[in-house]
DNA sequence: ACAGGCATGTAAATAGTTACATGATTCG
DNA sequence: CGAATCATGTAACTATTTACATGCCTGT
């Protein structure tokens, strides 16, 4: 039996509990795991495809009204898939941020220009933020504690960045004051 | 004029200030930025070719020894595109971690089993801070305070989630004391 | 009637990793 | 002499995004 990608583990643990349409899935995902694992639909179709094909889940029609439209419920192969691989150590921590990039390479600008990027640095960060409050209220309601824990580590995260960056623009404004910008 | 990709700045900005080899800009990627924003050999050559053509930088022969080896320096137009860059503001903010969709979906597991997911993700941010611990004293001896700032970013972000982690884990405990596990 | 959301998918492009292939030099 | 490091590159694969194409249903 050959890997399945990790695409296909959000998939079926999206899946796991209520069975979803692709569009659904995309959607569950958009609304939780996005900012710490994405997947759009180039991904989500052709691996309940393939799902499918290796009998994890099975799609059964489930029209609304007259629309077609496939569900996907997790089979005991499925579960038990989704459960070993929770159980391996987790082995992908990737982090690509531009701004981290950009302030690396700071040097290449005045002290005013740098003071620039942690801004906006912080300005996304405390947008995500934003986002990410807003979705606590529902992740509240469910009875599942690690989507909320998660989410709150997020929340926990975003704020940390965007002070760390209000700090950082500090100390660039004390070693160079003569370039104090408004 | 095509823009570049985003790992085209990577290695203008590592060749900025002293020419380098497509050898030594992954051993200054690898030494560096590499837990923002990592490139491979598989990267690096096939983009010094294509910034040789478009004349950001210039390939020149420096042999060590007998031993084949071109150096690349940035040219002007090169440091005006690094500089254009710089001021643009920053749009990949990308993170996966499994770890974190690991814990996402934890509810399929036992308690004791989410406990192991967060002790794997601590362990690997403490291997990680003590690796970034290990680059300090090198940034310190740079006249470049910015990569010594990210670095000290690092350092302090893979502290933070090291200790969330820990809370997290104790957090478990306490709402299901029964499955405590040595 | 039209907009917006639901729904499914594919094609092409872009990005990036891994493994392989090759060979020289330096240090112990 | 052998191992490690310096050095350059390619091929194949995996992953992922973006854009496109299509069309139905619901509410205003």
């Amino acid at each position: 039996m050959d890997e399945l990608s990790p695409t296909a583990y959000v998939v079926l643990g999206m899946i796991r509990g209520a069975p979803k349409s692709g569009y659904e899935i995309k959607a569950a995902v958009d609304g939780s795991t996005r900012f710490f694992w994405a997947a759009s639909y180039g991904q989500i179709y052709p691996e309940l495809k393939r799902l499918s094909e290796a009998g994890m889940v099975v799609g059964v029609e489930a029209p609304t009204g007259g629309r077609p439209r496939t569900v996907y419920e997790i089979t005991a192969d499925g579960e038990e898939e989704l459960r070993a691989w929770l159980r391996q150590p987790p082995r992908t921590y990737e982090m690509r941020d531009e701004g981290l990039l950009k302030l690396f390479f700071a040097a290449a600008l005045p002290p005013a220009e740098a003071i620039e990027i942690l801004r906006a640095m912080r300005a996304h960060r405390l947008a995500v933020g934003k986002q990410l409050r807003a979705m606590e209220p529902e992740a509240i309601e469910k009875e599942d504690p690690f989507p909320l824990m998660v989410l709150r580590g997020g929340i926990e995260f975003t704020d940390w960045f965007a002070d760390w960056c209000e700090r950082m623009e500090a100390q660039i404004l004390a070693s160079a004051p003569e370039k104090r910008s408004s």
